[in-house]
DNA sequence: CGTAAACTTGACCCTTTTCAAAGCCCGTGG
DNA sequence: CCACGGGCTTTGAAAAGGGTCAAGTTTACG
């Protein structure tokens, strides 16, 4: 009973992508036999890191593509004094990597929360891809501006939400993204492999304001977080203090 | 004397891109004569906003694609209290409404605080881009890439950085890319045309803090703002409280 | 069963917000 | 030429939301 929620069936990835977990999902886009056999022809590889482990360092760049296939991660940027921001979450299907490939502005971090599994992709791969196959380059655009709204999303939150918000929308979100994916058990609850410290590290807030500001949404009956698992016991109100507005979930590419 | 430093030289996109002004600078990645004659054919012409117009209306999907030709504009979103966040400030060069193409997250409005003149392409030539040009199509990812990273910055700078450290950031992080674009006079100095209102927006400040936090700044001889120009006065000094690094200035691909 | 990590709580302080009101710069119109 | 009005910037004062410090308390686990 209690059959692990992930997406993937296996938490590592299979050699062959004909047999990718992920893909079984209705979460992400179809792609036709000659499409998915290129992918598994760039495909270098699977990696894992263990919980806690690091997938990229901070300000070195790191010439890999990776799609995460199980496991939840983090991106993140720290200032020199140690103050961290976290960028965003990362959970199945996510593409990594996009912005080292390029360079120029942002350098992050990514850490594995959960023990994770990557498909990984060599630095060429993209190229050859966006010549072989145009459509999955405009997938990869739509990958990148995907993520990219998802950061706008978090950007509001932090610069304009007050705690409470904040916290409301960040549980929104995630739980959301994990209902997309199919990670949820049938009593609506779902894996949360996060902190309170990340949680604070995601919204801008200190460790002990988001303790009391979680406390206070519990106590409300809003949600209710045990043994590592997240239930939203009253999304309504939830979504209502943060001002999160559902969106049509359409397919997402995947490569 | 005192020639307007802009990049184009005529505030309107010319009827060939063959005259781009943009492209002459050294911003912006070299394209071959062929790639060039394809972008001004998928072109659908040139859309003029006044100062304070909107270009896209938030909430609204706008199914075209604009580069910027001439002037400042900028995203954002907003609550429905009114709280605004600018989520960044967009100059010469900078491709607008990826996002909106791709739906699914974010929806932002896109505002113009100067007079802006944008290059319009029409929603399926992205799409067309792609299947012509992989190279082209491989600058797209690259632009939502880069585009993405500077969304990242600003998220680690309201979720982490306090009053002073935000306003050094927004002024170098400005400042460095008006240069990049040689839109700057021979004192230093750039147009500066957005107001506290909008750094305010843009850094999750209120209004009242910082103008004190930026009084406070060009009082310690830091920088100065006169008749809608900014110069920094103390770089060094500016970029050690933002902590700010320079990154190297390579050439962007330009749609 | 003991230790470390994660979560809680209370008290106090400080950065930032809010409210309120002046001052300034400029274009318009009498 | 000067009064008037609107947008933006400045200032002061008071209030509050959130940060910091310093313990406890629970939970996870070896």
């Amino acid at each position: 009973m209690n059959a692990p929620a992930t997406p993937a069936a296996s938490p590592v990835c299979p050699h062959h992508c004909d047999a990718c977990g992920l893909r079984r999902t209705s979460a992400f886009t179809a792609v036709t036999a000659e499409e998915l056999s290129f992918i598994n022809s760039i495909r270098s590889g699977s990696h894992s890191v263990q919980a806690g482990g690091i997938l990229i360092a901070e300000h070195r760049p790191n010439g890999r593509l990776y799609t995460l296939y199980a496991g939840w991660a983090f991106r993140y940027k720290t200032l020199s004094d140690g103050r961290r921001q976290i960028l965003n979450f990362l959970l199945p299907g996510d593409l990594i990597g996009l912005q080292q490939e390029f360079g120029d502005t942002a350098m992050h971090g990514v850490d594995a929360l959960t023990d994770c599994n990557f498909c990984v992709f060599p630095t060429d791969s993209l190229w050859t891809l966006f010549h072989a196959h145009p459509r999955l380059g405009y997938d990869m655009t739509w990958l990148a501006a995907r993520e990219e709204g998802m950061v706008d999303d978090n950007l509001i939150t932090t610069g304009r939400r007050n705690a409470l918000e904040r916290v409301a929308m960040l549980l929104m979100h995630l739980h959301r993204r994990l209902v997309r994916l199919g990670m949820v058990e049938s009593d609506g609850s779902v894996l949360f492999p996060i902190n309170q410290q990340h949680i604070a590290d995601a919204l801008g807030l200190s460790l002990v304001h988001t303790n009391k500001t979680m406390r206070r949404l519990s106590q409300l009956g809003l949600h209710e977080i045990t043994a590592g698992r997240l239930k939203i016991t009253n999304p309504r109100a939830l979504g209502r203090i943060a001002e999160y507005y559902e969106t049509v979930q359409r397919p997402v590419p995947l490569l």
